[in-house]
DNA sequence: GTGAAGATTAACT
DNA sequence: GTTAATCTTCACA
């Protein structure tokens, strides 16, 4: 390694197991990876949704039912859970908290920061802006499909690396409403979703 | 077995 | 701002 560049680490399975809204809040600035056959594709998150089951009824395991789909969401944190929706795309989700607990962290946008002409492929897309700015868009540049649903990221070829160090974020982190979650009665209006403020690459304007 | 709805996107008006 | 695309999952019978 050359002198004066840091290599960070990837994060560890303990910043999966603190509490999910702190762990939402930390999130932006770190580096989601994904190694395939095809290449090696990685981006800096700019935007996620924290998603706590039990109480929270935009969630995929509201009041704790657990079902196909929301299996992985009950393993210890660190799996990545992945689903369909609408017939078409794919959401990628980081677990978190201890086993028992179903929450979650969306990774709703990303700013692209390796393997960009793999991005451009998969998406049929040049504009740079338009790869990885929006949940759906971001699994598709990454290669991310439900093949990838439980995966380890405490593996090797999907993780989140290290985009800061310490404890604190050093990113302007703005909290919102959460995105196309207005059926959710009471819950549409937490401010779960943090996002990197006035990132270009954020999905959806904040208010 | 049947049906409804969705943590979205892109292409419209 | 509105809408179609497209299909798995879940609720209910």
């Amino acid at each position: 390694m050359r002198q004066g560049v840091t290599a960070m680490g990837k994060l560890s399975r303990s910043f999966y197991l603190q509490d999910t809204l702190q762990a939402a809040a930390l999130l932006p600035g770190h580096i989601l990876v994904h190694k395939t056959a095809q290449g090696t594709t990685k981006g800096r998150i700019v935007e996620v949704e924290a998603y706590l089951g039990l109480e929270d009824r935009a969630s995929h395991s509201y009041g704790g039912g657990q079902r196909e789909r929301t299996r992985i969401q009950y393993e210890i944190g660190g799996h990545a859970y992945i689903y369909q929706i609408y017939g078409i795309h794919a959401c990628m989700n980081v677990v978190t908290g201890p086993p028992g607990v179903p929450e979650s962290i969306l990774i709703r946008a990303l700013e692209p920061v390796e393997g960009i002409d793999l991005m451009r492929r998969r998406r049929g897309v040049d504009d740079m802006r338009r790869l990885t700015d929006g949940p759906g868009k971001l699994c598709q540049a990454m290669g991310l499909t439900r093949d990838q649903y439980g995966a380890d990221l405490c593996g090797d070829t999907l993780y989140l690396e290290a985009g800061y160090e310490g404890e604190d974020s050093p990113y302007d982190i703005v909290r919102s409403r959460r995105v196309n979650v207005d059926y959710a009665q009471e819950a549409r209006d937490y401010l779960w979703r943090f996002s990197i403020r006035d990132h270009p690459y954020v999905s959806v304007k904040v208010n």
